[in-house]
DNA sequence: CGCCAATGGCTCGCAGACATACCTTTGGAG
DNA sequence: CTCCAAAGGTATGTCTGCGAGCCATTGGCG
């Protein structure tokens, strides 16, 4: 019953805010936010956008360049720039997670796919999903998860509400994380690309119903295939 | 486009650690997770679960003290006991937060519904839920905004997602203070009433797609109000 | 009646994060 | 060729928050 105490008592701060900073950084990075080849915001940038000192954020930011995610060059027209290679991480989840973090991304992922469907969306905001979608189809098997995110990431953002998008951006990190856990995933991007395609038409048509089932049928098949894997 | 940057570039902490935890136990407050004359845990325990040390629970309190949220006795079965009169705040909202708080609700909300009629619940929770709808179906118009809070938290710890119900709880805090700017409020209990309990029935009948259509309709009735009152 | 457990009240030193300033490197503009 | 803007690299003093310990108060239990 009153596990209500629980999520209101949680801890305040996710971790120290070196911690946090690195999250974000893996976030955009792996989500794909910021691409392979591309640069990260200045350092003093980043300091002001995530609301930490610039030292820390040269910290969280040597930690990701000796993981290899990024390398830094100085002078004009440097900048801390994204490595290809992007090494695995192999935390090793807690099950019962595994329900927590599927229940609340098909609850956001779905209701954004609706919340989109429902707006009248503006013609930069058409282009703009057209063109994730473009990229999630021609997307080779290494780049597929991360064009994946970023067309998600897109579907969010159209709904126009910038927490909703946030909490996308976190749930889809969990859930990536858990992905990462299983080495032989192989998605079959004929059929995730038809899947993609079906969503984006029904919110471009304005059919919110549509678009929600759309998602929910996308978003079992990785579902059920975690279930599977790791229960 | 790139607006999923200023989603995953926000600031890490959304406030010093002090804030942070004022908010937290004016959530628990405010959506009656701990009602007028029960008792917070002790500053000890909120240190642990807040992951806080106990100098800043206790400034946190002292600043609830001073602004008459609570009162603290010492001694053996003493605490910090929630008062009856809890003052009113009257921060002034954004008008463009509107949009975003409303849409996540609905997301969230929504899903949580169908989530938890998706789910076979055991018979403590389906209890739970009766119990909230029977608490909130009494409440005074006093008692309103908290005993409804209650039932919609109940409803996402049916989901059985943790992170989910600390969403809706964050959610619920934002419209909440939202409803607070319009003073001369007054919900129709007798049709809430009759809303909770198509909710409630869909969610033990397990009937999902009913679940979100009634909370759909439930939430709708604030929703324009707010987008009434506040444009 | 006295003990004592559990609570709030208080203090002090340390570690982390911050703001700020300055240095070094780099490549385009003039 | 020189200058300089913009980026990363470095250093320092301050302040917040934390941990840990102790004190003061209270009311039930023996």
């Amino acid at each position: 019953m009153e596990h209500a105490e629980e999520a209101l008592f949680r801890p305040v701060r996710a971790g120290n805010a070196f911690e946090e900073t690195v999250e974000r950084l893996m976030q955009a990075i792996r989500l794909g936010v910021v691409a392979p080849g591309e640069r990260l915001p200045s350092e003093r940038e980043l300091a002001t956008r995530l609301g930490v000192s610039r030292v820390t954020v040269r910290e969280a930011i040597r930690s990701l360049q000796e993981n290899n995610y990024v390398e830094s060059r100085r002078g004009r027209y440097g900048g801390t720039f994204v490595n290809d290679v992007i090494p695995k991480s192999a935390p090793g989840k807690e099950l019962g997670d595994i329900h927590d973090a599927l229940t609340l991304r098909k609850v956001l992922e779905t209701g954004a796919a609706e919340a989109a469907a429902g707006r009248s969306l503006g013609s930069a905001e058409r282009r703009g999903l057209r063109v994730r979608l473009e990229e999630a189809s021609t997307a080779t098997l290494a780049e597929y998860r991360r064009k994946d995110s970023r067309l998600h990431l897109a579907i969010a953002e159209a709904t126009g509400s910038a927490s909703l998008t946030a909490a996308v951006a976190e749930s889809r990190m969990r859930v990536n994380e858990l992905l990462d856990t299983i080495p032989l995933l192989e998605p079959n991007l004929a059929h995730s690309n038809a899947q993609h395609e079906h969503i984006i038409a029904s919110i471009l048509d304005g059919d919110p119903a549509a678009a929600r089932q759309a998602m929910a049928e996308h978003l079992d098949g990785t579902a059920s295939l975690l279930r599977g894997f790791l229960v």
